[in-house]
RNA sequence: GGCGCGGUGGCAGAGCGGUUGAAUGCACCGGUCUUGAAAACCGGCGGGCCCGUGAGGGUCUCGUGAGUUCGAAUCUCACCCGCGCCGCCA
């Protein structure tokens, strides 16, 4: 949630701000949002200025009851002032809930080094790893999978539906393996604590980091128990600190977790349907950092850095965006794409988004620290990277280490967590 | 799922419907003392919002929401959460 206060005195310069997104919409919401805002402090005032008047008459009504004074002629007028306030109350109350359901539909600044354009204009700001050449065509990487027994996507359509992949034996195994491996290399190497959230989360949650009240439909819920599965292990991990004030030498917090994803991916229907692509279930390895605000630039690099590791690690070659400003996400200021190589599909293809979301989460979730003891609190800064995303890591790994007799060449890094350095198709 | 008890400030823990934003202790901040530290003593010390350049003033906040009342942390109702016992299940 962007900072109203702060944005008062001058809305041009935020509306400027929010214009680089090239979004009318979140600009109609910004603009109500304001329109709102003025008329709610107007209310405001005058229900602060009755309250202060009720009250001090009440505190003179109670020391003259109790001197046994008459005081029947000063209740009754209080009792009809007190219905003036409350029905001016029930105006001031609808103004507010109007006012932030419109401020929750406005989304982040972008930040200042963000490129300006939409997607067209994202910036290559790195390259990393040389694709290799291939005497024939690559093939794609469910050609493979299907081949070497990892996954069989028909079944799994069975039991679920499209877009829930089933992994099988070596396929499952390769699973557990990049787990494990993704989760050691951040655990020890990049000091990260590991946790293991809740699956489902609730309104409060999903409203936290961004998710609600704007992408409800992107989201699978569990509707008698009102609670959602979780889109990305963002939303858990990010709330552990919802409504607290942290201490400032606690920061910052740097957290990893090995969860499933659900994502209905509304709207995207055969749209890059075909094989682990898209789907709506997939594991992900998150990394989710908390810190100062002054800190925050600093930690988005130390964070794009650490998920680029996992990359380097696994020898997949893969290419830095930095994202413009009409391609950011709704909540994030500036974020960092990370595409892999995928020649089998001759394309690029996101494994990570690295975002700092400066105190947007923090202002919805509540998250605060004292810079120093006894000072007042201050909003934090959040971060998070995948660190990575599976299903895009398994098409790359699988296409990139493809041999001309059907095997696939595993990483060197992967070799003791899976157990065998190359796949081969079953005998 | 049933019955019982309970949710108060960073923590612990008081609180006859009327200066209670809330006793007290701990923690924390500032100071005195000390060569330094500890102890002791003195003072300060929740958060949000509005007005104000500022000093400061106002308002809301005792799980959440509604209600009773001139006035609610205190009374009523609903909901949420926690604990205990029973039931059910692993």
């Amino acid at each position: 949630m962007i900072d109203i206060r702060a944005v008062r005195p001058d809305p041009g310069v935020a509306r400027a701000a929010l214009a680089r997104r090239g979004d009318e919409a979140a600009l109609a919401q910004f603009d109500r949002a304001m329109e709102l805002d003025a008329r709610r402090l107007a209310v405001l005032a005058e229900v602060e200025q009755l309250r202060a008047e009720r009250n001090e008459a009440s505190r003179v009504f109670g020391q003259r009851k109790q001197a046994g004074e008459d005081v029947g002629g000063l209740q009754q007028e209080l009792g009809e002032r007190a219905a003036t306030l409350k029905s001016l109350e029930e105006d001031l109350r609808e103004f507010e809930a109007l006012c932030e359901s419109h401020l929750l539909a406005v989304p982040n600044f972008p930040h200042r080094a963000a490129p300006d354009g939409d997607a067209s204009a994202n910036r290559v700001v790195r390259t990393w790893g040389t694709p290799r050449s291939f005497d024939t065509p690559p093939r794609p990487h469910w050609e493979l999978g299907e081949a070497l027994g990892l996954f069989d996507l028909a079944r799994g359509t069975k039991v679920a539906g499209s877009g829930f992949p089933l992994f099988t034996g070596p396929g499952a195994r390769l699973v557990r393996g990049l787990a494990n491996f993704m989760l050691d290399l951040h655990t020890t190497e990049h000091g990260y604590t590991e946790v293991q959230p809740p699956l489902l989360v609730n309104e409060a949650s999903a409203r936290g980091t961004g998710q609600l009240p704007k992408f409800q439909d992107d989201l699978y819920m569990a509707e008698r128990d009102a609670l959602y599965l979780l889109p990305t292990s963002e939303v858990p991990v990010t709330n552990i600190y919802r409504d607290e004030i942290l201490d400032a030498a606690a920061l910052p917090i740097a957290m990893t977790a090995y969860t499933p994803c659900f994502r209905r991916e509304a709207g995207s229907h055969g749209k890059d349907t075909r094989g682990l692509i898209r789907v709506h279930q997939f594991d992900k390895v998150e990394l989710v950092r908390i810190c100062r605000p002054e800190d925050s630039e600093a930690q988005h690099a130390l964070i794009t850095a650490q998920a680029e590791t996992v990359l380097q690690r696994l020898e997949l070659p893969y290419r830095v965006l930095e994202l413009a400003a009409g391609d950011t996400g709704f909540a994030s200021a500036h974020t960092y794409d990370l595409e892999l190589w995928a020649p089998g599909l001759d394309t690029w293809l996101e494994a990570s988004s690295a975002s700092t979301f400066t105190d947007f989460q923090a202002r919805r979730a509540n998250i605060r620290y004292r810079p120093t003891p006894g000072a007042k609190p201050e909003f934090v800064h959040t971060l998070n990277a995948s660190g990575v995303a599976f299903p895009r890591t398994i098409i790359a790994i699988l296409e990139n280490g493809q041999e001309a007799d059907g095997s696939v060449r595993l990483p060197a890094a992967l070799v003791p967590y899976v157990g065998t350095d190359r796949l081969v198709p079953a005998a």
